[in-house]
DNA sequence: CTGTTAGCGCGTTCAA
DNA sequence: TTGAACGCGCTAACAG
């Protein structure tokens, strides 16, 4: 029944069938307003169309509007966790409701620069996880690219810096919560993984800004491996420095440190208070379940996608929501 | 100094600027084997298009050539963690030596029809987690995707059904680690989300196979919530039952089996071995360090990176590398 | 009001 | 090394 190599279907194809131009056919499908068509002949090129289950070349569309429904998604190199996963997906509903399709680029550092990816793709925006290079800002705007993103990032750049912000929030709320529980001595777990530096720089940032006002002792930072022994090392210090609770990057190394006190046969929080970021699942499977600081992803997730969307069509992108985006998830640990 | 709105540099541009015609161009660009251009014309274009930033309308080869550079991979609507993340980026890395660009699109279920997302791309080849149905397997042919693969899925299907296979191998290497270490009236911790089915299912049939090889009685079957609580009173049960040790679908199911034997204060791998898979980090970091079993993702994304370019070039896809995949990761809990 | 003709957008490739 | 046609959908201009 189906011919296993035929040419594709084109929307001459369904014109021929329908018995009519192919200006008309792409005027019925693609509802232009401005152009009556009688019901009649609409409903043979809709009939057509379906029968020849035709779909039009996004090749073409692309080279003809010279714009594509793709916004292109350059994930980090690190590790992406379920919540990585989770924006993705909300964000991805979002753009799916403005008509744009999401895709996202794993990018491992091995591959060929990014400059082969978007050429492939030709995407209307472009959202990155680190800061792109003037050069390559310039390149993608040749190329026809709207809209060049950047979410995290340091230093003077003209790409938006969309969700640092939240970041430093995200600290602050960290240490707002050991603050208000009674701790004055507070301790930083950082990752043990350079790439992660974007993320944690701006969340330690928001720590010792917290600290600073409520006029604490900065924190003591150690870089905690996520490993249970090495884990263990950084909490003795900690203990034998009098700190009582910690901010963990998030929460696989919040684990590690729970492993950490769980070998020294310490017990959280009675002696080291835990929490971390994210609400992964394993967290409230840990002993004891942890404390923890989540965004919501939804709200970050629309937020981006009217920026986004905005961006495309010219307009001013929307004002940062800065309420109810940060969650405390109270457990035990902390 | 950049001109915010200029058009497109095209290759008649770069032409106009070498003193040559677009043909030209594309054949020194393009390496185009068979033709011979002078070294001299040849610096002229390269330099031209150096000069001008000059990026080849993805869109237009696209159109003309009728096939992307583009391997699509349509995620699962399930929470996607760091080992499809991790196999992703292997993937990524193993088609790009190949000249193919990996992209996913993160599908969630209320987004508009995948018919949409590869109509937006033309991919040369669309990677999809669960099965197709025939008509959009046709629908895909029908717009020029060379090649389908469904990596999971049940029912008799066109799609090739890849890694269907070492999903059950990772069940029976549960089942046999924990028949080799003694146990034999076995637990399997079912997975509480319908989503995951394509996964869970042939893992079990795996564990039991190996049962049943060994001649022992079948698994006993709780379904385990991601809630200490919850998993306590499976836990309970398979206590009551006499189950000794639980092959756990993954490492956050097996999280919450531990969390369960910890809340009712028992012990493991004494009064219950538990076993996960994927080795994500928390693993290691559990209260006992958890065992688990990974497959190896970067072979695995080569041999499918090899079937996806074979494919595509129509030759034969090589065949399933069934050795080495998968490794016990022996700790504490088992 | 209905629908058609014609040409564009851009890289590739055959025939000259 | 080049002119010219092609792949396919969009849309301004135009004719019934």
């Amino acid at each position: 029944m189906t011919d296993r190599n035929r040419r594709r279907v084109t929307s001459a194809d369904v014109a021929r069938l329908a018995g009519v131009s192919r200006a008309t056919v792409s005027y019925v499908l693609n509802e232009t307003p401005g152009q009556t068509i009688s019901a009649d002949t609409r409903g043979r090129v809709l009939d057509a169309a379906a029968r020849l289950g035709y779909a039009p070349s996004a090749a073409a569309r692309t080279l003809r509007t010279g714009r594509s429904e793709v916004v292109l998604c350059l994930l980090p190199d690190w590790p992406i966790g379920p919540e990585v996963g989770r924006m993705l997906g909300n964000l991805s509903t979002a753009l799916a409701r403005q008509g744009l399709t999401l895709v996202a680029h794993p990018g491992n550092r091995e591959d060929r620069p990014i400059t082969e990816i978007w050429k492939a793709i030709t995407p209307a925006a472009v959202i990155a996880f680190a800061d792109f290079s003037e050069g390559e800002i310039e390149a993608m705007h040749a190329a026809g690219v709207a809209l060049v993103v950047a979410l995290f990032g340091r230093g003077p750049q003209r790409g938006r810096r969309e969700l640092e912000m939240p970041q430093q929030r995200v600290g602050r709320r960290q240490a707002a919560h050991l603050a208000a529980t009674g701790h004055r001595r507070i301790g930083y777990a950082y990752p043990d993984d350079d790439r992660l530096l974007i993320f944690a720089e701006p969340r330690l940032a928001g720590v010792r800004e917290e600290l600073q006002e409520r006029r604490l002792p900065g924190p003591a930072v150690e870089t905690v491996a996520l490993d249970p022994d090495q884990a263990a090392d950084c909490v003795r210090r900690w203990h034998a420095a009098g700190i009582t609770g910690v901010c963990a990057y998030n929460d696989e190394v919040a684990l590690a440190v729970l492993a950490g006190v769980r070998k020294l046969g310490l017990a959280a929080p009675a002696d080291l208070a835990v929490i971390g970021v994210d609400d992964i699942p394993p967290a409230r499977l840990a002993a004891p379940a942890l404390t923890t600081v989540t965004t919501d992803q939804v709200a970050m997730a629309s937020y981006l996608s009217a920026t986004v969307v905005a961006a495309i069509s010219g307009k001013p992108g929307p004002a940062v929501p800065i309420s109810d985006l940060i969650r405390l998830v109270r457990r035990e640990s902390a």
